[in-house]
DNA sequence: ATAGATGCAAAAGATTTGCCCAGGT
DNA sequence: ACCTGGGCAAATCTTTTGCATCTAT
């Protein structure tokens, strides 16, 4: 899921180019430093939600001159600017995914530590105006469920204690 | 709001006696040590969500040879034992509250960070159905609004950074 | 050239744990 | 008496930072 990245249509070659996380990071004045632009392929590909050590895991492998400090920065640079948004589904580390346009929410299964991802649109305006009712304006929400493959002996994996992430 | 605690109805004088928490662990079985009763008569008093650090700190005025690993080791074990819950509103600190059979959620005030409880029970039954149309059995769920109070020039006071709680 | 980035290692902040003593049942 | 729980300090873990050095612009 990492291998076959940066194959886009430009320069076939170097990394260069610029991945769409690279392209939003240009678009908001961030110098594009060597080690940004290959932090910010690694997060156009995920399409998981990797925590700091992953990114930097998945980093070092397209470039291995990148601190673990620097992809701290850059996270928390990338989440002020709105590109990128902080996730907690337990464990203790911070886990990243790109913004997106349409609000989605996270159903976390218990057993394996899996992450599904799903939209429901009417709930933002119910959630609205719940917040309404009780006097203030939305600002942000969050809504996480935990759950569990009914039925079928669940296999009793790693309950969801360190890392791990969807299939 | 923690000056006139322990004047129970019981032995007046020592801090004695089981607060409503100190009783849940009794049920549970668990050894009900002069510290494990502080901190259940705090936690039983306690009408925000304290952080451990805050919880140390009125635990220890009632009683001070309470040392902060063992608040520390009591909240883990009565979050276990589902005495009590774990929320994180941001900001570092793991924060808790005494469990309810009632579900109610939390609206966090970005300007003050002062957190407001509200029920919904709707909403709990929307919820089970969104994870059973996904395929899962829901197990629990956690939602927050992060709201502000709309028109008049918001105080720009602490932005929900460190510690701070409701009125 | 120059403000802003990076590396490295040390610091910080929150929470856990080893060890040995003390206290509940 | 016995086993669990507590104090203290050291250890862990994640994230941040100071500082000297590079590098996009």
């Amino acid at each position: 899921m990492v291998s076959e990245a940066r194959l886009e249509e430009k320069r076939p070659g170097r990394v260069s180019a610029e991945s769409r996380i690279g392209r939003l990071c240009m678009e908001r004045g961030l110098k594009m430093t060597g080690q940004r632009r290959v932090i910010a392929q690694v997060l156009s590909d995920a399409e998981d939600h990797p925590d700091v050590e992953e990114l930097y895991r998945r980093a070092s492998h397209l470039d291995a001159r990148i601190s673990i400090a620097t992809v701290y920065r850059t996270v928390r640079l990338l989440e002020e600017k709105g590109i990128l948004e902080r996730r907690d589904f337990g464990g203790g580390r911070a886990r990243y995914e790109a913004s997106e346009p349409g609000h989605h929410y996270h159903l976390i299964d218990v057993d394996s530590g899996k992450v599904v991802e799903f939209e429901d649109a009417e709930h933002v305006a119910l959630i609205r105006k719940l917040a309404e009712r009780l006097g203030f304006e939305l600002v942000s929400h969050r809504l996480e469920l935990f759950g569990r493959r009914p039925a079928a002996g669940h296999s009793v994996d790693e309950p969801l204690s360190r890392n791990k992430d969807e299939a």
